[in-house]
DNA sequence: GACAAGTACGTGCATATGCACCTATATGAG
DNA sequence: CTCATATAGGTGCATATGCACGTACTTGTC
C-alpha cells in the first residue's frame, strides 16, 4: 500500500527523497533556495529577506508597517525586527504620518534605492541559476502553487 | 508583455498575489504553513522543526549529527543549535561512538519517543487541515515539486 | 612515534521568525 | 469632556538559520 499523509505516520523506512510532511517539504525547499539566493546576494551585503523588504517597499512606498507586512506575508513583529538593520544601514527611513501619529510611513532612502538597484543584478543571477536548473516555466507554476498554499494555510 | 522573471525586475505595479521571486514565494509559503503546523503542535510544546527532528531521528537512529542534518536538508550547525532545547528537555541524547570519538550517536529517549507519539496526533490534524484546504493530491504533487526544487537549488 | 592533513562537531555572531505583552494614539458612547 | 475600546506599533524572549572560526579526534606518511 502506498504511503498516505492522512493519519499518523510510522517509523517505517521511506525512500530518501520521500517527504510526507508538507511543512517539512516547504521548509527544506525554503532553506535550500534561500542559500542559493543569499550566495548571489552576498556581495551586496543584503540577505534574501532584506532584498524582499526593499523590493516590496519600492513598489508600495510610502507604506505602513502593517501594509508592508501583509504585502510580504510576514508577521508584523517580524517585519519590525527585520527593518532594524535596514534602518541602521540607512537604507530605509520610518516617518510618522501627519494624520495619525500611531502610523509609520516607510520609505527607501536614496541609498536604499541605490542598494536595491545594485542588488537586483545579483538577484537576477540567483533567479537565473535556479531557473536554469529547475525550468523557468516550472518555476512559474511552482510559484503559483505556493501562492495557493499560502491561501490554503490561512484557513 | 507578460512579466518575466529573467533580467531585473522593475517597480511596476503587480497583481497582489503575483510573486516573481522564487525565493520570496517559497519563504512566504514556509512561513504560513509553519504557522498552521505550529498552531496544532502548540499543545505539545514542540515546534515544527523540533517535530521534524524527532520524527526523522526515530527513523534513522542511531544517527550522527551530519547524517541527521543531511536527512533533514539542514545545515549541520543549524541542527546542532536545534538539538539543544531537545536535549535540555530530555527528548534526545547524544552519545559518543566507540569506534570514533569524534562521532556522536543521536537517539530518542523514552520521553522523546512518547513525546513524538503524542505530537503525531497534532501533526496529523495540521496535515489534514492543510490538505482539506489545498487538496491531498495537490499537496503530494507540491511536495514532489519542492523536493525537485531542493535538488535544483543545490546545483 | 611525530606530524600534516582530513573529519566530526561545537560556538559566537547576526539576522529571521512569531508569540506574549507593552505603550501610544485615535475614536466612539455617554 | 471622559473613558472604554480599538488600532498601530514596539520589545523581550525563545527558537531557527547558517557563516566564520575553533576544538577534538583520526588517519596517512615518513
Amino acid at each position: 500500500m502506498a504511503s498516505s499523509t492522512r493519519g499518523q505516520p510510522s517509523d517505517a523506512p521511506l525512500a530518501p527523497s520521500e517527504i510526507l510532511c508538507n511543512c517539512l517539504a516547504v521548509r527544506q525547499a525554503a532553506r535550500q533556495i534561500t542559500q542559493l539566493y543569499d550566495e548571489e546576494l552576498a556581495g551586496t551585503g543584503l540577505r534574501s529577506t532584506q532584498y524582499a523588504v526593499l523590493s516590496r517597499l519600492a513598489r508600495i512606498a510610502p507604506a505602513t508597517v502593517q501594509d508592508l507586512a501583509e504585502a510580504l506575508v510576514m508577521d508584523r513583529t517580524t517585519l519590525a525586527h527585520n527593518l532594524k538593520p535596514l534602518e541602521r544601514e540607512g537604507l530605509v527611513v520610518m516617518g510618522v504620518a501627519e494624520h495619525d501619529r500611531r502610523v509609520r510611513q516607510l520609505r527607501l532612502t536614496p541609498a536604499g534605492t541605490a542598494k536595491l538597484k545594485e542588488a537586483r543584478v545579483a538577484w537576477a543571477r540567483a533567479q537565473a541559476r535556479f531557473e536554469d536548473a529547475y525550468g523557468a516555466d516550472d518555476a512559474a507554476e511552482l510559484r503559483r502553487k505556493l501562492a495557493r498554499a499560502v491561501e490554503a494555510a490561512r484557513t
